[in-house]
RNA sequence: GCGCCUGUAGCUCAGUGGAUAGAGCAGCGGCCUUCUAAGCCGAAUGUCGCAGGUUCGAAUCCUGCCAGGCGCGCCA
């Protein structure tokens, strides 16, 4: 609807042309929205005001009057527009429109909601990307989450959708973990415990040296720290994929960092720096140029050591990505990756890569409190609150709910004991309680004998039962915004909108004991109607939608 | 010091330059002989951090300030 008022307002403005020389109705930035009364109608528009100040007109009233005989819509859509305010139209939406649409959403059913604008695309989400030195904390879990719900909602638009894993099992990090978990190995023997300098210290570094010491006895007593790196490394990756499993997360690549190495990517990088003097030699190491790159400072690209900063192969990996052909690659990032990432994608696009391509969601860090403390995260120290043990204590269903719901901006808190006790206040069992409470209606008798007698949606006249199918259509509308802001909170708060539009209705309306077996019927299928919204909703948000509760 | 993010009801947070700023939870008052009360209805709750500015109109845009988070490494 929202778009069926757009394109009137347009063509509107394309007719008044002739009588507004000065009008660039291309150029008229207006917004169709739900009204936020009752009494404004359905939806509303600005249209009419940004209009007249484009024209000087000092009467936005009368441009609105103008524009509102200008509008023509087809039967069966807009009952009727009304000037308000200091120039708002106000579109009432005829009865008959939304009564026809409980049938649409019965019959699309599982598509309720699907969109087409993706269709024929493809786009590349790579998120969680942590690295095989520690099992994934509860920051991560807010990663693997907007990255899969990102997805998703790609899914849903018609994308054809890779979920990528980028991950570095190289490096100094790498080594420390080798050496702790062989400090604790050789403790079992009864060697005294020298950790290295930094190493790690959480519990699963001696899981892991317990696992080697039980399968393999005392005979690594010598052995390299490769060894212990890379028992280290499968350990750690089976548990975090086995994690993502637990939250319904499955990746379609993953991507070693060092085969960017193996191919050569790194070092062609290195050559079209230098080549573009983007790069010089300085106190034994490769600087990339930051001035005109736009940078505040110069960075280091080759360590003294010859080895290459993180920034090198993440350059190339993009670069990578974008050569892959996706028309979208999103990058799902912590705060602290803001600037860096501002530097790959200035030397990406340097090098000719397409950043506009490359969109980064962006998203703050999750303060973890428990009863009141703050609980600081740390995957060197063992202060850490692993993803394992939020999922063994809420759920698959909380921690993705819970992480959808507010805004990657916001610096969101999360608090354990609170969700320990979420099953009273979690905002999900609102949502997943008005779907168990329509299949409670569906599965008696009554329903299925209901079901089999004549339609008639137009008696579906009652404000709870308009408002109900309002909530309902606007699905696809929501998921459209939520895909163009990178915002997938938008559904969480959607769903609640459905939720407490549906449960107004059945406090209102009784569905099976209606006055009428007529009036029942057409209920029943509006029942339908909300129940397949919710549920698909749900099933955006990659959350359970349970049939009893 | 510089950059990015945030500041909205007691708490956690929504809010696309638009009309009288909303939800959940907590608290207060009602509603179960009737399809699930994990629900509904009502009342109450606000210096939209502060101060300027732009605009017909600002929680929203601009500037400055205050407070918190993150970053500014030859770590990733």
């Amino acid at each position: 609807m929202q778009q069926i008022i757009a394109d009137a307002v347009h063509a509107a403005l394309e007719s008044l042309r002739a009588s507004w020389p000065a009008l660039e109705p291309d150029r008229v930035a207006f917004t169709v929205q739900p009204s936020s009364r009752p009494e404004h109608g359905d939806l509303q528009t600005n249209a009419a005001m940004i209009a007249a100040a484009q024209l000087g007109a000092r009467d936005k009233r009368a441009v609105a009057a103008d524009l509102a005989a200008a509008l023509t819509f087809a039967p069966g859509t807009i009952a009727r527009v009304e000037v308000a305010g200091p120039g708002f139209l106000n579109f009432f939406v005829d009865d008959r429109y939304y009564q026809d649409l409980v049938a649409r959403v019965v019959a699309a059913d599982d598509d309720w909601g699907r969109l087409t604008l993706g269709t024929g695309q493809s786009v590349n989400v790579e998120f969680v990307s942590a690295n095989p030195t520690g099992p994934l904390t509860v920051g991560h879990g807010r990663n693997a989450v907007l990255g899969d719900v990102v997805a998703r909602l790609h899914e849903w638009a018609g994308y054809k959708v890779t979920r990528e894993y980028y991950f570095n099992n190289a490096g100094r990090q790498m080594h420390l973990l080798g050496e702790s978990v062989r400090a604790r190995y050789r403790e079992l023997l009864g060697a005294p415990l020298e950790l290295p300098e930094g190493g790690y210290q959480g519990g699963y570094i001696a899981d892991i040296a317990a696992t080697l010491r039980a399968e393999q006895g005392d005979e690594l007593a010598a052995a390299d720290e490769a060894v212990f790196r890379g028992a280290a490394e499968r350990a750690i990756f089976a548990q975090i994929e086995a994690t993502c499993a637990r939250l319904g997360i499955s990746f379609d690549r993953f991507f070693n960092e060092q085969s960017l190495y193996d191919s050569g990517a790194i070092q062609a990088v290195l050559d079209q720096l230098r080549t573009h003097d983007l790069a010089y030699e300085a106190d034994g190491a490769t600087w990339l140029r930051g001035e005109p790159l736009g940078l505040d400072k110069d960075r280091v690209l080759v360590k003294s050591s010859g080895e290459p900063t993180y920034r090198l192969p993440d350059m190339a990996y993009h670069l990578d990505k974008l050569g892959r052909g996706y028309e979208t690659v999103i990058d799902v990032f912590g705060a602290d990756h803001i600037d860096t990432c501002q530097e790959v994608l200035a030397v990406v696009r340097a090098l000719g890569g397409d950043t506009e391509r490359v969109k980064v969601m962006l998203y703050q860090f999750v303060t973890l409190t428990r009863d009141g403390q703050q609980v600081k995260m740390s995957t060197r120290q063992a202060t850490y609150e692993t993803l394992d043990g939020l999922l063994d204590e809420v759920g698959a269903d909380a921690v993705r709910y819970f992480f959808a719901l507010r805004s990657p901006t916001s610096h969101m808190e999360f608090d354990l004991a609170l969700a320990l006790r979420q099953a009273n206040d979690n905002p999900m069992y609102y949502v997943q309680y008005g779907h168990a409470r329509i299949n409670s209606i569906l599965r008696r008798e009554e329903a299925a004998a209901l079901a089999a007698e004549p339609l008639d949606l137009a008696l579906l006249t009652d404000e709870a039962e308009r408002a109900l199918i309002v909530a309902v259509s606007r699905l696809p509308e929501v998921l459209a915004r939520a895909l163009a802001e990178h915002e997938p909170h938008r559904l969480p708060t959607y769903a609640a909108e459905v939720a407490t539009a549906f449960h107004q209705f059945y406090d209102r309306c009784p569905i099976l004991s209606a006055e009428t077996r007529a009036l029942a019927r057409a209920r029943l299928e509006l029942a339908q109607a909300a129940r397949i919204c919710l549920r698909n909703v749900l099933a955006m948000l990659g959350v359970s939608a349970p049939e009893r509760m």
